[in-house]
DNA sequence: TATTGACTTCGAGTTACTCGAATACTTTAT
DNA sequence: ATAAAGTATTCGAGTAACTCGAAGTCAATA
């Protein structure tokens, strides 16, 4: 962190080169206030540092794991506060790793699902063109069975006018 | 697959019940004609078979991985259209299995980022409450140090009128 | 008969962008 | 000197996939 970490030297231009995202994006995140801080020259332009870039990617990476804006500015809020709001910053961070982990386990699942539809059409196209596993005569989608509450399948319910 | 498979049989809540998915959910996805062969009762209500349950599924299952619901129709229209469409089909499946690779690979990323600042945090409260890592003085949010391409690291423009 | 509850459609609201138009300014080319 | 490029700005509309609530219809129950 030396004295140029602060110097505004890059436009907007630039930043969407260096992170990747959009020149839309970047400024719509200035505008719903996620990177304090960010200067503008001696006109209108905006400039940001190298401390601004850390900033963005921070942001960045919080929405890539799924925190909602409102989130974000919640959390920036708090470290804009300072050290009394650690214990609730913690706990926001705790929080977003457990859907993280949760949003992995998902993801995980949905993957061995996909991999079943394939290896289906694997068979199918290298054997012959039998296509019974068409969802549209017969779909076993879901290897795990789901369960139909007792209510439900005990008192099938189609009212018919006699 | 019995004969009760084709049988029309669940309201709407029902197949809230039993899916998780919200009754206006539902009739979103029917509208969006994303579960073909839906009936009606004697009036105008929806009734839903096991197969069409097994359907929803899938849908859900599609969009719970991410393709977006115009990818879940070009599918369906697949699968209706009949065998002829199968490696058209195979190809949408592997190509959405590369996608889910790629999103896992991602979040766990993104869990690693948050697991190091959940361990600066946990650092900071157990120890003496120095907030240096917040993101305002200091912000190690990256690991990864970010590459500043050479043509703007080595060309700031600052535009001041004189 | 009135209330309850479940169904319907429809239209508006939400989130997080995404895109394009209108406009302003500087720099470069003619 | 002026025109054309290039980059910047703001602003308003569009998009995806829900999400919600209002208004209306009908059947069963109190």
């Amino acid at each position: 962190m030396d004295q140029t970490f602060h110097e505004p030297k890059y436009s907007v231009k630039d930043v969407s080169e260096i992170t990747g995202l959009t020149k839309h994006t970047i400024r719509y995140y200035d505008d719903q206030q996620l990177i304090p801080f960010v200067s503008r020259d001696a006109r209108i332009n905006r400039l940001f540092s190298d401390h601004d870039l850390d900033w963005l990617r921070m942001v960045h990476s919080f929405r890539i794991s799924g925190l909602p804006i409102s989130e974000v500015k919640h959390y920036i809020a708090m470290c804009l506060q300072g050290d009394e709001t650690i214990p609730e910053r913690a706990e926001l961070i705790a929080k977003q790793e457990k859907e993280l982990e949760a949003k992995i386990r998902e993801y995980n699942l949905q993957l061995m699902h996909i991999k079943k539809k394939k290896a289906y059409y694997e068979s199918v196209s290298t054997g012959q063109l039998d296509d019974t596993w068409n969802p549209v005569n017969n779909n076993p989608e879901c290897g795990e069975k789901y369960d139909i509450p007792e209510h439900i399948k005990s008192a099938p319910k189609v009212h018919v006018r006699a």
